[in-house]
RNA sequence: GGGCCAGUAGCUCAGCGGUAGAGCAGGAGACUCUUAAUCUCUUGGUCGUGGGUUCGAAUCCCUCCUGGCUCACCA
């Protein structure tokens, strides 16, 4: 539909990028060393919408995701908790689990957690684990054909990234017979069989070797190749076409480009196309979990609705950075610009805006939106005890939700009720003070208070209230230029029990409070000084 | 030093070759009912700088400035 020229919704221009004849594998991984901050969520995302958008097409493809378990234990933050130090440089799959319980080792226990994660979310690729690919004999083509090729790959580590390996270097890493450890292990010397290694006290800041050296086969699982070998194994092996990654990694001379040239030189294929997509900032800095910065995915996505965490992701070109602070404004505004998007999916489905609705939802084939109440809405009602906001919502519909809608109002307001608590600005809050403010009201202002004594313990329906509400500001002569009541009312009536000039429809307010309670504050604040 | 991103109305951003846009905020008004909602109208910008290409540029090219991220160890 587009002619070509114009510019394509970015999924779309991935996509156009694939020959749509030929079977396609999009991958992406993760070493599962810790919770997912809230940034990481967003590579996943991006695959599984161009994934998605593949299929649509009808293009025959996977979406591949490994696991990396075999990487060695190396963060800096696991050395200092208890008895992990000598754990360090271990491959993960080797480390303890922090619950037994739970996951058998510490590699399985926070995969299983980010498996669960991209599932409640709708992410549900083929799972990988590098144990099962490297201890299957899976990757040991791959591994010869890198060993023989070392020298040359050593070169390539040098022109490309200008690091330079010691000459016999070997890009694999042996597990060490004597100590387990996988970080710590110098190999050399292949003879098409065996290679020799030495588990070095030094190799690593991170690690202490044993010392130990021996000679042994690097199939079967006794070893791991080395991040941009097992890149190019991996792609191989899977036959990868299509793999985005963060900017730390596609950027010139950086591991995409090394793993790339690799590639093409010992692999004699064309690497994966895949775009580099921007970080998450908070206050223009990166978030990290472990300086304090930003929230984990975990965390958000137990408070988020998955389709708004999907929307989060998707509602910003790839290449442009985030701006996410989690609080003020953001779930409010972030509901509001959802719902547009998906007035928009219901106007023009193949919008840019209706399709990043579509690839927000959970399933890929979603029910179009339904009757939805704004947020903003939503929280003000959480803060009038006599609201049912089921009951509210019918009423705005003016028909009865369906299931669909009603589970929707509840996902939202319980976020909001979160939102209250956690991050709303005051604006947004209003409480009954729970003793007369200080407030200075005209004489008029003052006499209706009393006057609408009359009213409290014998009107109890919000909307009679209100409109007697409106009679009284007539009869007690609060009225403007044209006759109407005046704002000076209700100013009164939200000064008096909130102490701020504006608040929730009056007739609400004053029937979810108790009438004794009205009655003093009123007599209180409505008396002549 | 290399790479990437951003700099458009007070705020958040869209637009990416054809007379400057949206939402929110601000202002005015309508609905007998303050706030909210809904609707109508409205204020507000020399589109970071300087060049170039073009009949025409926020939009393409180059320079520079500002802010940010990232790589140059490992993964």
């Amino acid at each position: 539909m587009s002619s070509g020229h114009e510019a394509a919704f970015w999924a779309d221009e991935e996509a156009d990028l694939l020959d749509p004849q030929t079977p396609h594998v999009v991958r992406d991984s993760k070493t599962p060393s810790g919770p997912v901050p809230i940034g990481h969520l967003r590579g996943p995302t991006i695959s599984d919408a161009i994934f998605r958008t593949l299929r649509s097409r009808g293009v025959d493809a996977r979406f591949v995701y490994t696991i990396d378990d075999y990487d060695p234990m190396d963060a800096a933050s696991m050395r200092l908790q208890a008895g992990m130090a000598e754990h360090m440089g271990k491959p993960l799959f080797a480390v303890p689990s922090p619950d037994p319980t739970v996951a058998p080792d510490f590699a399985e226990y926070h995969a299983a957690r980010f498996i669960a994660l991209f599932a409640g979310l709708g992410i549900t690729p083929e799972f990988h684990r590098m144990r099962d690919l490297y201890r299957s004999g899976a990757l040991d083509r791959q591994i010869d054909l890198i060993l023989r090729n070392a020298e040359a790959i050593r070169q390539i580590h040098k022109s490309v990234a200008n690091v330079e390996h010691p000459e016999g270097w070997l890009p694999i890493s042996i597990i060490c017979e004597n100590c387990g450890r996988i970080g710590t292990t110098l190999a050399t010397d292949y003879d098409g069989k065996t290679v020799a290694y030495e588990c070095r006290k030094d190799y690593v800041e991170w690690a202490e070797g044993c010392g130990h050296t021996g000679r042994i086969s690097p199939f079967k699982g006794n070893s791991k190749l080395l991040w941009n070998e097992q890149w190019c194994a991996q792609w191989d092996h899977f036959g990868v076409t299509y793999e985005e990654g963060g900017k730390d990694l596609l950027t010139a001379g950086g591991s995409r480009d090394r793993s790339n040239a690799i590639y093409r030189e010992v692999f004699k294929r064309e690497p994966p196309l895949g775009l580099a997509h921007e970080f998450f900032t908070l206050g223009g800095k990166k978030m990290s979990t472990s300086k304090g910065v930003g929230a984990t995915a975990v965390e958000l996505a137990s408070i988020y609705p998955p389709d708004l965490t999907r929307f989060l992701m998707l509602r910003t070109h790839p290449r442009r950075h985030v701006e996410f602070d989690p609080g003020g404004t953001t779930v409010p505004r972030l509901f509001d610009d959802y719902d547009r998007f998906g007035d928009a999916y219901l106007e023009e489905p193949e919008s840019d805006m209706g399709k990043t609705w579509r690839l927000s939802q959970v399933s890929p084939d979603p029910e179009p939106p339904g009757f939805r109440v704004r947020f903003q809405i939503l929280a003000d009602w959480l803060q009038i005890p006599s609201v049912r906001p089921d009951v509210e919502a019918e009423k705005r519909k003016g028909a009865r939700l369906t299931a669909a809608e009603l589970r929707d109002l509840h996902r939202r307001l319980e976020l909001a009720r979160v939102w209250l608590d956690r991050w709303a600005p005051d604006e947004a809050k209003f409480a009954v003070l729970p003793t007369a403010p200080d407030v200075s009201l005209s004489d008029g202002q003052r006499r209706y208070l009393l006057a609408i004594k009359d009213l409290i313990g014998k009107v109890h329906d919000a909307d009679e209230m209100q409109n007697q509400l409106y009679e009284y500001a007539k009869k007690t002569g609060l009225v403007d230029a044209n006759g109407k009541p005046s704002q000076q009312a209700f100013a009164a009536i939200y000064l008096a029990f909130l102490g701020r000039p504006n608040g929730p429809k009056a007739g609400w307010l004053l029937t979810s409070l108790d009438p004794e309670f009205v009655c003093k504050r009123l007599d209180e604040v409505g008396r002549p000084r």
